[in-house]
DNA sequence: AGCACGCCGACT
DNA sequence: GTCGGCGTGCTC
C-alpha cells in the first residue's frame, strides 16, 4: 500500500504529495488524515496522509517507508484534508500551511534526533571517540543528539565523523510539542482489611506513612499524589515507602486540563421564544432536518435575543444526532457567553479560545476529536473542529474583522464555514446587528446568482425595550465655545449624573488612529524603527520604544536625538490619558481601564469584568474590547470619546467599521430595567456613518455605503486580491514587481478578461500597481504591492498562482518574496 | 525548510 | 595541497 503524504516543509516546491510505502504493521492503522513521520531529504519530517493508493507514481526503488505513525486516532478527518486542499487553491497558500492551521499547536511536532553506539563497532568507536564520551554513551544507551551536543560541545568533529562512519547509529522521531499531562496518582489498597493489618504492622517510627495510609483509607478512590502530600504534609518519599511495601500503588494517569473544572454552571432551560424568534428558529430547524447545506443571515438588532435562538437551534441539531460549531469573535468570547452555553449543554461543550494554554487547548480539542463533546464554541480556528457530522454552524457577529486570519493561510472564517457546510450538508447561520456589506449583498442577490442566503430579520428587542437614544455632540462646537477638554459638557454632565445615582458607565476610546508614538515638539522628530518604515510605539511599563512588526526595541530617549531639545513627548496609550483626565474631573471616581496593557495577563479580562459586574467601579474605560457582548444591568450610559478617529483611515471599509462599532457599543446601554442613553462625541457629526448609527438605522447606512462602493469600485461590487512583494534591494524589487504585474496582465488578457471593472462583458480583471506598500519597508526588506480588482466569473486565484509559478525559478539569491491576500479585510 | 553536493580563498 | 565558505538544487 502507498500513502500520499504532504510533508510539513512550507515551500512552494515541496507542496505536493510524496509517495511512501506503508509498512505491514501500520496498514490497519493508517488513514487519510493520519499524522506520520517520514524520511525526507535525509531527515524525518512530519506530514499528513492525504490519500492511500495501490500504486506509486515514482519508481519503486525510490520509495521509502513511512517511519512512524504519530497518533492512534488521526487528528484530521478526510473532509478536513479535502478542505485544506480547497483552501490552498482559494487562498494561494501551501497545502501544508492549511493543514497546520487545523491542528492545535501541541501537535505541531518537531523532529528529534537520537544517537547510540552501533553494535559490533566497538573497536572503531574506541578509535574515533574520546574516552569520556564513549563511556557516557555506553552507560546511557540511546541519547538525544541535543543532549550530547550540550554535554560535549567540543567533540563536534569526532561525533560527525562517527556518524558518517556508521559507528554512531542515528534515529530520528517526531515529538509532539506537548504530551498529555501525566499525573502521579496514588491508589489506596483495595483490600481494606489487609490494609488495616498493614497499618498495625508499620514500624512505630514510620509516623508519616501511618498518617498517609490513614488518610488514604478515608478516600474511596485514587488521589493525586500532590494533593495527598499537601493534605498530609508529607514528602513523596513516605508514599514511595508505602508503595515499596506493596500497600499502595502509584501510577501515572492522564489528566485533563479542564479550564472550567470545578466551576458550577447554573443550568438554564430553554426560554419561551417570541413570535419573531420562533419563526427564525423554525426556518433554521427545517434546514438542519433537510440534510442539505443552507445559508442564513440572521439580521437582529442588539438585544433581539439571537443567542436564545442559537441555543435552541443547537439543541435541535444535537437531537438529530449531529454536531454544532459556534464561532464568535475572540473578543466577545467572554465568560458570560461561555456560561450561557455551558449552562445549557453542560459537558457536551468544548471551548476554544486564545487565552487557553497550548495544553488546555489541546485537551479541549481532543474532547472534540474523540467524540466526547458535541458542541464546539470558539474563535475562528474552531471552524476546523474535527466533528464527523456537522449539522449547524453559527457565526455570531459575522461582520467582525477578526474572522479574517492575517497570517498565512489568510482565510476568511465565513468562506471556510460555507465550504465546510457544503461538505456536511449543514446549515450556516450568520448573525449580526450590522452585517458586512458582502453578506448583505449575498442575502439580497436575486436567486440563481451565486450562493443563495436567506434573510432572517429580527428587528425587535426582547421585551419591547427601545434602543437607547443616541446624542451626537459636535466637538468643533465645544472647542468654539471654549471647552478644550476631551469631554464635552454633555458627556461630563451625564457622567456626573451616573456617579450621583450610583449607576455605571462604559466609555469607549476608538483607539484606531490614536497611537503611542514619540514626537519632539521643537523639531518634529519622531522615533521610527531602523528596520521598518513605521513609528515606534511607546510602552510605559518598560519605558521602551518597540516596533510592532519586527520586535526591535530601544530605550526611550530623554532628550530629542535630533535637536537635543527637551520637549520630547510620549503620547501614551489613549486610555491612560482619558483615565488621568477622569481622575482630575471627578476626584475619587473608580475606573477600570481595559486595553492591551491591562489585559495581557491570563484571566485579567475576566477579573476586570467581574469587578465591574460587582459594581466595584463606576466606569469601564477601554478600546474595542468594551464594545462587544457585555451585558451589565447598571450600565445606563455609554460614551464614545472620539467616534471619527476610525473614519479617516485610508481604508474603504472605514465607514463600515465606524458604523458597526458605534452600533455595537450603543447596544451596551440600558439592556435591563434602567433606561440607557448614549453620547457620541465627533468632529464629523454630519457623516452618514455617524448619523445612521445615531438613528440605529442600518438600512440607511447600507444604502449610502453601497452607492459609495459602486462609485469607487470596491466590494461587494468586485473582489480584491492584494499581492505584497518584498526584497532587500529596492531597484531589483521595483523591476521584478513590474515584471510580475505584466505577467498577470498577460495571463488575464489571454483569458479574455483584462480590463477595468466598468469594461463591458461578464467579467473583468484589473491590476493596479505596483506601488510602494503603506509600510514601505519591513524587517529590512522593501515592499511593493499590486491590487487586483475583479468581478464576474474569473478564477483570479488561479491566474495569480500561474503568474507566481513563473516567478518561482530564477536565481535564488535575487528571488522576491510574495505574499498573497485574497479578499483582504484591512487595506492600510 | 534542511541538508548535500559542488566550486574558490586562508590555513597546516 | 586541504579545510571550509555558502551558493544551488533536491527531497518519495
Amino acid at each position: 500500500m502507498i500513502a500520499k503524504v504532504i510533508v510539513d516543509v512550507p515551500s512552494r516546491q515541496t507542496d505536493r504529495p510524496f509517495d511512501y510505502e506503508v509498512p505491514e504493521a501500520m496498514a490497519g492503522w493508517i488513514e487519510v488524515g493520519s499524522r506520520v513521520g517520514v524520511p525526507f531529504g535525509g531527515r524525518v519530517v512530519q506530514g499528513f496522509v492525504t490519500a492511500l493508493a495501490d500504486e506509486a507514481d515514482v519508481d519503486l526503488d525510490r520509495l521509502k517507508p513511512v517511519a512512524e505513525l504519530l497518533d492512534p486516532v488521526p487528528p484530521l478527518t478526510a473532509d478536513l484534508v479535502a478542505l485544506a486542499e480547497w483552501m490552498s487553491v482559494k487562498y494561494c497558500c501551501t497545502w501544508t500551511a492549511a493543514l497546520q492551521a487545523m491542528i492545535p499547536a501541541a501537535l505541531k511536532g518537531r523532529a528529534e534526533r537520537y544517537v547510540s553506539l552501533a553494535r559490533e563497532r566497538g573497536r572503531e568507536a574506541e578509535e574515533l571517540l574520546p574516552g569520556e564520551l564513549l563511556r557516557w554513551l555506553q552507560s546511557r544507551g540511546e541519547v538525544k543528539l541535543d543532549a550530547l551536543r550540550q554535554r560535549f560541545p567540543e567533540c563536534a568533529a569526532e561525533v560527525k565523523e562517527a556518524l558518517r562512519a556508521g559507528v554512531l547509529a542515528e534515529r530520528s522521531a517526531i515529538r509532539d510539542r506537548l504530551s498529555i499531562r501525566k499525573v502521579l496518582t496514588v491508589y489506596p489498597p483495595e483490600n481494606r482489611e489487609a490494609a488495616r493489618d498493614a497499618l498495625e504492622q508499620l514500624p512505630a517510627r514510620a509516623g508519616k506513612q501511618r498518617e498517609l495510609l490513614r488518610l488514604l483509607l478515608e478516600k474511596d478512590g485514587p488521589v493525586p499524589l500532590q494533593a495527598l502530600l499537601a493534605e498530609a504534609g508529607a514528602s513523596a518519599g513516605s508514599v514511595r515507602a508505602l508503595a515499596d511495601r506493596g500497600i499502595v500503588r502509584i501510577e501515572e494517569t492522564e489528566q485533563e486540563r479542564d479550564p472550567y473544572a470545578g466551576r458550577e454552571f447554573a443550568t438554564t432551560s430553554p426560554l419561551p421564544l417570541t413570535e419573531g424568534q420562533q419563526h427564525v428558529y423554525e426556518q433554521i430547524a427545517k434546514a438542519i432536518e433537510s440534510g442539505e447545506a443552507g445559508f442564513f443571515l440572521l439580521h437582529g438588532v442588539t438585544g433581539s435575543g439571537k443567542t436564545e435562538v442559537y441555543l435552541q437551534a443547537i439543541r435541535h441539531c444535537l437531537n438529530q444526532g449531529r454536531q454544532a460549531i459556534v464561532l464568535v469573535p475572540e473578543i466577545s468570547l467572554t465568560p458570560q457567553m461561555v456560561e450561557r452555553f455551558k449552562g445549557r449543554f453542560g459537558d457536551a461543550v468544548a471551548v476554544l479560545h486564545s487565552r487557553l494554554s497550548n495544553g488546555e487547548r489541546y485537551d479541549e480539542w481532543r474532547k472534540i476529536r474523540e467524540g466526547r463533546v458535541r458542541v464546539a464554541i470558539g474563535a475562528r480556528s474552531a471552524i476546523f473542529a474535527p466533528f464527523p457530522r456537522i449539522g449547524l454552524i453559527i457565526m455570531d457577529e459575522e461582520h467582525e474583522a477578526s474572522y479574517k486570519q492575517e497570517e498565512s493561510p489568510k482565510y476568511h472564517t465565513r468562506d471556510v464555514a460555507i465550504r465546510r457546510a457544503r461538505q456536511h450538508g449543514a446549515a450556516v447561520v450568520l448573525g449580526s446587528a450590522t452585517p458586512s456589506l458582502e453578506t448583505y449583498a449575498a442575502a439580497h442577490r436575486p436567486a440563481g446568482e451565486g450562493r443563495s442566503t436567506a434573510l432572517l430579520p429580527m428587528p425587535d428587542r426582547v421585551g419591547g425595550r427601545p434602543l437607547p437614544p443616541v446624542e451626537v455632540v459636535d466637538m468643533r462646537e465645544e472647542l468654539r465655545s471654549g471647552n478644550r477638554s476631551m469631554f464635552s459638557r454633555r458627556l461630563h454632565d451625564a457622567l456626573a449624573e451616573r456617579l450621583e445615582r450610583g449607576e455605571q458607565a462604559v466609555l469607549l476610546l476608538n483607539r484606531r488612529g490614536y497611537s503611542t508614538f514619540v514626537m519632539c515638539r521643537t523639531c518634529g522628530y519622531t522615533a521610527v524603527c531602523p528596520h521598518c518604515d513605521i513609528s515606534l510605539t511607546y510602552h510605559q511599563k518598560t519605558r521602551a520604544l518597540r516596533c510592532h512588526y519586527c520586535g526591535h526595541a530601544e530605550l526611550a530617549p530623554n532628550r530629542c536625538p535630533s535637536c537635543d531639545g527637551e520637549h520630547i513627548r510620549f503620547f501614551g496609550t489613549g486610555t491612560q490619558r482619558v483615565e488621568e483626565e477622569l481622575a482630575k474631573l471627578f476626584p475619587g471616581i473608580r475606573v477600570i481601564r481595559m486595553d492591551v496593557d491591562t489585559t495581557t495577563e491570563k484571566g485579567s479580562h475576566e477579573k476586570w469584568l467581574k469587578q465591574f459586574g460587582n459594581r466595584q467601579a463606576d466606569v469601564l474605560l477601554g478600546t474595542q474590547m468594551v464594545a462587544k457582548g457585555l451585558d451589565f444591568p447598571y450600565v445606563t450610559l455609554v460614551g464614545v470619546i472620539a467616534a471619527d478617529t476610525s473614519l479617516n483611515l485610508p481604508d474603504f471599509r472605514a465607514g463600515e467599521r465606524t458604523f458597526q462599532l458605534l452600533t455595537q457599543v450603543a447596544g451596551r446601554a440600558g439592556r435591563h430595567h434602567l433606561p440607557g442613553e448614549v453620547v457620541v462625541q465627533t468632529y464629523a457629526p454630519e457623516h452618514y456613518a455617524i448619523e445612521a448609527a445615531a438613528r440605529h438605522d442600518y438600512d440607511s447606512f447600507v444604502r449610502h455605503e453601497l452607492r459609495h462602493r459602486r462609485a469607487m469600485g470596491y466590494p461587494p461590487f468586485c473582489r480584491l486580491i492584494l499581492i505584497t512583494m518584498s526584497h532587500e534591494e529596492l531597484p531589483l524589487l521595483a523591476a521584478e514587481s513590474e515584471r510580475f504585474a505584466e505577467a498577470l496582465r498577460r495571463l488575464a488578457a489571454g483569458a479574455g478578461v483584462l480590463g477595468p471593472l466598468d469594461r463591458p462583458g461578464p467579467a473583468a480583471f484589473d491590476v493596479l500597481g505596483p506601488v510602494a506598500s503603506p509600510i514601505a519597508r519591513m524587517k529590512d526588506r522593501y515592499r511593493f504591492q499590486c491590487m487586483i480588482k475583479y468581478r464576474g466569473s474569473v478564477d483570479a486565484p488561479a491566474l495569480v498562482r500561474q503568474a507566481l509559478a513563473s516567478f518561482a525559478d530564477g536565481p535564488a539569491r535575487s528571488r522576491v518574496q510574495f505574499a498573497v491576500d485574497v479578499d483582504p479585510q484591512v487595506i492600510l
